[in-house]
RNA sequence: GAGGCUGUAGCUCAGUAGGUUAGAGCAUCAGAUUGUGGUUCUGAGGGUCGAGGGUUCGAAACCCUUCAGCCUCCCCA
């Protein structure tokens, strides 16, 4: 047979992983520099735990596990179960008979379970990071995995807004160090409520939010169709637009949005937490972050937020790329598991994609497609102990180091080793043996010395 | 859920109007060379032309069906 992988998955090879270890490994030290603690949830959870927290498309993209030992059932359970089939094979439906656990299709929601099980443990604020694989039964394109990972950063049990700035902060830290340029945007759900509000359709905050969110992509004419298709009167369409149309620095923007937002309270509401998250964030990054700019157009698919939201995108004019991380505050996100009256806020990388871009701009350190160091040849008889000794020796002397398993020919083992990318291969021969020495080969500049084994080991260690 | 493109060697692809035994580059293996890699030279192995059916004297090519992959919209990270 042919070998394949799963559609939308990916084999991730040497060089590979170390690019996307080096992206963890930076999200990982912020996270901790920032005070957050490390969280694991399992690949699987139960089904009812995630069906209907995210909409009616997430739940389509929900990927089922089969349930084991169907065929095990007795007589009346498989009468029910061919019922149920019957069920799922003409409506969108599933049923704990066929089907009771899922793939994790994001890291919030089992978060949010994990807070509710072990609340009692908790020292509230919790405040933790998670770096897991999800999976979703979408249609895989580029930039669109069926499993990709997902670096998530939340807080919960605390209202204040000072979280939302230090979730900024780790956001400007993160892609300053990774180099890469981006746009963070801000908005609020509460000043899309006070949006609908003022233009006369309170009720309406999800069509106008969608429509509105298109902005970037369809340009005004087009966002006025959509929003005529989805009911909205002419007059509100020209109040919502003077509102999108705002333009100017944060600052200015907020003023603005105030003024229009003067009649609805839950929009004067969301340019207050606007303005303050953004205060404080200025106040943590003086003059340094990384771009944050107020979007009254930006929306979030996810149906749990209520305060700030946010996503990034990346700014480099050459990379078209959609968000890569987003998030937001959710006000009462653990009530769905029993637990009321708990904030939380949070905000994901998009680590998959935040590769693709890094790899597309070239962005990635040089040394890190760097594995062991040191290759010894391996030439066979007493030579072989010879050798072993000394990869002993440098080891002990930390020098990643590695021998050729095999007494194959010179010319193998030497083709192995240009291959593999040696910075040194050393060559423990009858000669070196005899003399105490060993001859160290720069396999960058192909100049060969021979030295005794304590200067090798020495020169190596030190680099 | 809607639409578009592509399936030929391990990989990237060529294959003229439908006409001998389906090619190239890279990779692999062997040799030149059992103590000197990257460069070079010689040679070799490797194909149900995605699958099934049809048209034809003849199909990798044309038609139908099907599967897979990629891409766009929707939605998302």
């Amino acid at each position: 047979m042919k070998p394949s992988i799963p559609q939308g998955t990916r084999d991730f090879s040497p060089e590979v992983v170390r690019k996307r270890q080096y992206i963890f490994d930076t999200l990982r030290n912020i996270f901790e520099l920032y005070g957050f603690q490390p969280l694991e949830t399992p690949a699987m959870e139960n089904l009812v735990t995630l069906t209907g927290k995210y909409g009616e498309e997430g739940d389509r993209l929900i990927f089922k596990i089969l349930n084991n030992g169907l065929h095990e059932k007795n007589e009346n359970d498989k009468a029910k179960l061919n019922a149920e089939w019957a069920n799922m094979l003409t409506k969108p439906y599933t049923s704990p008979v066929v089907t009771e656990r899922a793939l994790r299709y994001d890291l919030t929601i089992p978060f949010a379970r994990y807070v509710v099980m072990h609340q009692n443990d908790l020292a509230l604020p919790f405040r933790r990071y998670q770096m897991q694989p999800v999976w979703r039964a979408d249609r895989p394109q580029k930039g669109r995995y069926r499993e990709f990972w997902q670096c998530d950063a939340d807080v919960v049990g605390s209202t204040s807004l000072i979280n939302e700035a230090e979730l900024l902060s780790i956001y400007s830290r993160a892609f300053q160090q990774l180099g890469l340029p981006v746009v963070i945007k801000v908005n609020s759900r509460k000043l899309l409520q006070g949006l609908s509000v003022i233009c006369g359709y309170p009720e309406k905050m999800m069509d106008i939010t969608i429509a509105m969110d298109k902005l970037d992509k369809i340009g005004w004419t087009g966002v006025t169709a959509e929003l005529q298709a989805r009911g909205i009167s002419d007059e509100g369409i020209t109040t919502l637009e003077n509102a999108i149309m705002i333009t100017g620095s944060n600052a200015e923007k907020l003023e603005s949005f105030e003024r229009v937002m003067a009649s609805s309270e839950v929009g004067m509401a969301g340019v207050a937490e606007i303005r303050k998250a953004l205060n404080y964030y200025e106040t943590l990054n003086p003059g340094k972050g990384a771009e944050v700019a107020v979007d009254i157009s930006l929306a979030r698919g996810l149906n749990y937020y209520t305060g700030v939201i946010v996503e990034v995108v990346c700014s480099h004019p050459d990379v078209k790329m959609g968000s890569i991380g987003g998030g937001g505050r959710y006000d009462d996100l653990t009530g769905l598991f029993g637990l009321k009256g708990l904030s939380g806020v949070g905000v994901s990388f998009g680590i998959d994609r935040i590769y693709d871009v890094l790899d597309e701009l070239g962005l990635f350190p040089q040394q890190l497609v760097q594995g062991a160091n040191v290759m010894l040849v391996n030439f066979g008889g007493e030579n072989e102990q010879f050798a072993l000794t000394l990869l002993a020796q440098l080891r002990a002397a930390g020098v990643a180091t590695e021998v050729y398993p095999d007494a194959a020919k010179f010319d193998k083992q030497m083709k192995y080793a240009n291959k593999r990318g040696f910075a040194f291969v050393l060559l423990p021969g009858d000669e070196e043996r005899a003399a105490g020495e060993v001859s160290v080969k720069n396999f960058v500049t192909g100049e060969q010395k021979r030295m005794a084994v304590a200067d090798a080991i020495r020169l190596l260690a030190e680099g």
